[in-house]
DNA sequence: ATGAAAGCGCTAACAT
DNA sequence: ATGTTAGCGCTTTCAT
């Protein structure tokens, strides 16, 4: 048998087999119209050949890449690879495949993503967009294809949603560290302009007003400023803050780090936005927020195939509800 | 303007700016012998009707899909999620996408996103394999696309290699535990097949068999099998442990799980492979192998971009060393 | 039920 | 420096 130097193609199976190009095309779609006889040659002439079909091919002729993007601003964080995991399931199951890129949260990296997506003729889109500020995706990738939002809310009507109650859930939270008599509750926060930290905010500030109590805010724009001296400062004060309510992940880590090196982590009431491994074994063990990320993520996938499929085009936003895990941080013993 | 249907091909880019096809291809690849007028008009097509290069074509025809594959068996451990960000920065510098899956640890899982990748047309694969048993990934992928194994050795010598120096770390680690005058050590781990567990485990016993010590090791099939209970077991022996060594970042979750529910963290050495975010907050701080995943994504990535540009036909095996991160746990102060 | 021919959007000889 | 022609591997009319 002669080596070939290069791949078998649907070319060399319908002449292995004895049919037409046509022919072999056919029973790789699983066509209706076919004699089994001819079916179970053609089979047998793949697998002879070990033939794998050129996705690159079928999908320039069909239009069809089979392939969907996802883009996340940050990667490190356990939300979003319980997310991605998710949305892999999914795509899976649909014979999908992802095409993934993260856009370090920042827009001139996460417009030049997008870009080579369309070009590489994604057939939809899931992102997490980097910025909260405006939304220019439809600029960027046209009209026709399907996009879902998650993590946080886009406006534009032709685009998906699958978000949390952010907003309602800090408000529970910050609440609960009310009646435990905390009255000086700091919120801490990363990049204070998008969308979950804007929510998470104002449900922040929307419970402190209910009691008439100052607001206490520390957003930075960059996880790296989130030093202890940076925290230090409200401590230095005399009126210090009996209670942190940090708003994400990012923040919960810098934040614990930062106590750690003041000494102040177990002193002090807190209660972390995004649950995590070992949140638990801390002393005391963390009170916290918890996102159904992987819900998140799964619903997210099936928003974007729902579309595919040609099911729907009227837009959903798909508003999930948070989990407030109480422990021993906020206060309770 | 009439609105197409369809979006603008090199054909519609040619005709606007009055060339020819090869024209507008060559300004696309910025072929060299080119008018520079010529080019601007050429630019100022595409830059008029939007147009995008189709990639699938581009890849169709050149025979370069600009995309690789990665393959990982387990995306919750912080560890994969940094070796990915490095593949992603690597890969995007060179203008190539991943295709990104996880095999979940499943063998069969694993061969089949390894066949849909190669129908995609990957130019190289990155891939933490899920299984150490044997190598199967010539069978599938043929002989010509580059291969980089990373976190596990493969004997394959047609498959480049990023480890690290598993077993010496492992018995140093020991070996500290045995300073502390440890001598009832126990090993803990998940998935006693795979590659690092092994060799983790080789380690281990070196160190206590150096000492003439007898071998503790409690190697579990899957993550939920490591219950309070199995744990337990080894501690309601009267010759209960002194120590316990995990073998990497899921064995040391599931371990410090247990032991807060058997009340026995803090009050036993601890070492974990694997370093994590809060490692340092829990109650000792935890002392840890640390292994530079983000450098083992980036060197994984280079080196299956130099076989990709054709630079080297050699195998390399890279090890690169952990770092020993002495906190409290092990007994130190 | 099967086949012949055209062409998806692009690149690559081989012109000129 | 630019154009003509063919064809990558597949799907899709339109025949038969």
């Amino acid at each position: 048998m002669i080596r070939r130097s290069t791949a078998p193609t649907l070319v060399d199976v319908a002449r292995e087999a004895g049919v037409s190009l046509k022919t072999a095309s056919r029973v790789l779609n699983n066509s209706s119209e076919l004699n089994p006889a001819t079916e179970k040659r053609v089979r047998e002439a793949m697998a002879r050949l070990d033939y794998r079909p050129n996705e690159l091919a079928r999908g320039l002729k069909a239009r069809r890449s089979a392939a969907i993007g996802m883009i996340v601003p940050n990667l490190s964080d356990p939300f979003t690879a319980s997310t991605l995991q998710a949305v892999l399931t999914v795509a899976r199951a649909r014979g999908y495949a992802v095409i993934f890129t993260s856009s370090s949260g920042d827009e001139s990296l996460e417009k030049a993503e997008l870009d080579l997506l369309v070009r590489r003729q994604i057939e939809g889109l899931i992102v997490a967009p980097a910025l909260g500020k405006k939304n220019y995706f439809r600029s960027i990738v046209g009209t026709r294809l399907p996009i879902v939002a998650f993590d946080q809310f886009v406006s534009d009507k032709s685009i998906d949603c699958v978000t949390v109650n952010n907003r309602e859930a800090a408000r529970t939270a910050v609440e609960h560290l009310l009646t435990h008599g905390k009255k000086k509750i700091l919120a801490v926060g990363v990049r204070p302009d998008i969308y979950t930290c804007v929510e998470r905010v104002a449900g922040y500030c929307e419970a402190m007003a209910a009691e008439k109590l100052p607001e206490r805010v520390l957003l930075v724009e960059d996880e790296k400023d989130l030093t202890p001296e940076a925290i230090g400062k409200f401590f230095r004060k005399k009126d210090a803050p009996d209670a942190i309510f940090s708003l994400n992940w990012v923040a919960s880590m810098g934040t614990l780090r930062a106590l750690r090196d003041l000494h102040g982590f177990g002193s002090m009431a807190f209660i972390s936005f995004d649950d995590f491994e070992l949140a638990e074994m801390l002393s005391p063990a963390l009170t916290v927020v918890r996102q159904p990320s992987a819900e998140m993520g799964r619903i997210a996938a099936e928003l974007l195939f729902e579309r595919l499929t040609g099911g729907r085009t009227v837009r959903k936003n798909v508003v999930l509800s948070t989990e407030f895990h109480i422990r021993q941080s906020c206060g309770c013993s």
